[in-house]
DNA sequence: GCAATTATGAACCAATTGGTACAGAATAAA
DNA sequence: TTTATTCTGTACCAATTGGTTCATAATTGC
């Protein structure tokens, strides 16, 4: 009964996640985004409203798959090991040519703290969301004798959290898979979570 | 012989370097920066030649002030204490406004990553620079038999600056000094670093 | 084929961007 | 006071920004 979309909304949102994901806010212009996503100036209004809309709904679709991965792991073979591979994602992301990308929300936690104080907020939260899911692995873990308790879930959970901003900074620095993987290790083992 | 200029070169520099620290590069305009430089924008373009100029200037101060805390240590009881003062340091740079600004390298970095490749490697490289320090104040620990030798140096290195990065992000994400020297201490303890 | 509906492309918009040109103001040496 | 020099304010620039308008193209149900 009406024209048919060209493009797959799917699709065309992914696409803009990978450029906001490379280029931060600023950086992706409306015109970048139009190019990758294969959607009409016009089109891109009555679908996705605006720049920051479609932003927003790519912050979030990137936070809660990450957050996925922690929540219901491709491979369950215990907590630690959750955490671990968790970790590992990291270093497997960074993609052939080598452009890395790091984490969005920390991206996102940079650029826009004091440009636009409610998407930096949106970020935190996704970021505050992981690290709880940290904590509740970090407590089963302890409580199944995977873990010393030397130290309380809270406190490790937010000493990962740091580990892992400072691992996604790295990755976003210099890309070099082996040096980042080690990082990792050196980390983690510090932790008490890795041999 | 000629007409003196009504600003001060090294005060207008600072006030620059506060605006970029705190909103990046892309999101300082020009407008702005003339407000806070107390300069016109004539005479900005015949001193400073461009934003980016300035930009760079800002970005070279900013990681020779950082540098030099490690280097030279305004009190200087051991290698170990220069290193937990360098962290501590971020938690008394929160300003009063609460106005989080992290580290200006590592926003640079996260920011321009793919925008600006050469930027990206002016920042970089001077963390890299921080990290030597690092590694030479670690050797010198251990020389001093103020730290174990378990871990190379290097090794130590690269992870104690994966912290910073780490301590950094979160220091942008959300400014409560409490908990902020609360991870530095924790990480700090898993170094041996602090008690 | 017609009608109803929705997507598309092009033309357009005001606002802002970083940067320039230049006349005139301010100064110090003569 | 004149002169040489340098700084400053204003007016201007082209380019780009995110966003809107609207006629027309494409589709499906009838």
């Amino acid at each position: 009964m009406a024209r048919p979309p060209s493009f797959n909304r799917d699709l065309a949102v992914d696409a803009a996640l990978k450029l906001f994901w490379r280029k931060g806010y600023a950086a992706t212009s409306l015109s970048e985004l139009l190019e990758v996503m294969g959607v009409a100036r016009s089109s891109f209004y009555s679908t996705f409203s605006s720049k920051r809309e479609l932003f927003i709904e790519c912050l979030e679709l990137f936070g809660n798959r990450t957050l996925e991965f922690l929540v219901n792991p491709e491979v369950s073979s215990g907590n630690l090991a959750t955490i671990r591979a968790f970790f590992t994602k990291t270093v497997s992301e960074v993609p052939a040519n080598r452009v890395s990308r790091g984490c969005m929300m920390v991206n996102t936690v940079l650029e826009l703290a004091d440009v636009d104080p409610a998407l930096k907020t949106m970020a935190q939260t996704k970021l505050d969301d992981i690290q709880a899911e940290f904590q509740h692995l970090l407590a089963n873990a302890q409580r199944a004798g995977e873990l010393n308790k030397d130290h309380h879930p809270s406190q490790l959970a937010e000493a990962l959290m740091t580990l892992n901003l400072g691992i996604r900074v790295q990755s976003r620095k210099q890309v070099d898979p082996v040096r980042l993987q080690q990082s990792i290790d050196t980390g983690l083992t510090l932790f008490k979570i890795s041999a």
